[in-house]
DNA sequence: TCAGACCATACAAGCATTTGCTTGGTTGGT
DNA sequence: ACCAACCAAGCAAATGCTTGTATGGTCTGA
């Protein structure tokens, strides 16, 4: 006999898919059974209610996250590679958790207005800090730009990067770590000061 | 006695926010008439059903930014003036259309996956073919970088501009067209050739 | 070794509420 | 008299969740 099929991770990863595709309101617990290959009620012996399974899947996603943000941050490295650091980290952790990664970009707004979620806020502004810091020692540094205002910068590098779980899958010719190359050379490339213009 | 309100504008302004901020799916019907002053049947007085008022928030946004697309491929400038015209007319038509540039990027899958809203699949399609087409002219032109595939490029300026709505605000200090100006500065510069690296 | 107690897991059925939408009637302006 | 605009009421379906029960495995004590 095979051994028994873990339930609960599979209800999670499938709740997961599903709550990422479709959004929370419109992923129903028995869209969910059916997808565990259990009746929907069932579900309730795993998990205490819907946002139980939610609480579940994104709150590892955070977790993990900001253990590698803060890893960047304790690095004593110049701000291009602790750039580097969190493009690699946000890349990974993103392809680590996709279905969360997307989850939480859809529905943040439900996340946020619910009680029980409120250490997404925490972990968001979290974040946050971490990036602002990194520019923010950049800018200190003489490395990087300052016509552009580091709250400015940060959150079109953020979206940029986030939302690569929506269009990227990786491929043998391609994979999260070239995709990881190639944001950060663009990026790092943004946020250059600027060469003076050569041309009249 | 005031001017009749214009109870269609009104319903359909209204949703869009609640769609924007909730979801299509999360989003009532009876919501949407208590936001607008009316009971929800009345509702139907206006329209035939949820998905025609999601029609019509929806279809006006992308002829407007399809509208704006088509001009800037018209001129014939540069390459660099040309993603200035993408970057500004994407900009000015996400802050004529908040509401409907939030749903889109929210409830995308869904509209994918309803027959009725399939001109918006062509819409992206032909937004996604002017971004390139204007990419892969500034590296024809030997102004634009080549060591990053325009189709990785594409994707991450999109979702940096794109998701703007959801953050800024524009103050008197700082508007639309300023936020422009910085998306511009960045992106054309994260774009550009590089310039060889002086160190060691 | 094995009956018996126990428990995790699941099913079957259904309850209260919410959902999009319909129907029939009222009102006020022209 | 007519009609656009609206209300009041409610329907069928779908929703999150609960309840009661069945099943199969494991542990215990004689």
């Amino acid at each position: 006999m095979a051994t028994p099929p873990d339930r609960r991770a599979i209800i999670l990863d499938k709740a997961a898919e599903l709550f990422a595709r479709k959004g929370i309101s419109a992923t129903t617990v028995r869209e969910i059974g059916d997808a565990a290959g259990i009746l929907s009620g069932s579900i309730y012996h795993h998990f205490d209610s819907k946002d139980t399974i939610i609480d579940a899947i994104v709150s590892s996603y955070f977790d993990d996250m900001l253990a590698g943000y803060a890893e960047v941050l304790a690095s004593d490295a110049d701000a291009s590679e602790r750039l580097h650091g969190l493009v690699l980290t946000s890349l990974h952790c993103a392809a680590a958790h996709p279905h969360a990664s997307e989850l939480y970009q859809r529905d943040r707004n439900h996340l946020r207005e619910t009680p029980r979620f409120a250490y997404v806020r925490d972990a968001v502004a979290e974040m946050r800090r971490t990036w602002l810091t990194v520019i923010e020692a950049g800018v200190a540094e003489g490395a990087f730009r300052t016509d552009i205002r580091p709250k400015i910068l940060y959150p079109i590098i953020r979206d940029g990067l986030w939302r690569t779980v929506e269009w990227f899958r990786p491929s043998e010719a391609y994979d999260t770590d070239d995709l990881a190359d190639d944001c950060f050379a663009f990026f790092r490339q943004a946020l250059a000061v600027q060469v003076p213009a050569a041309a009249a």
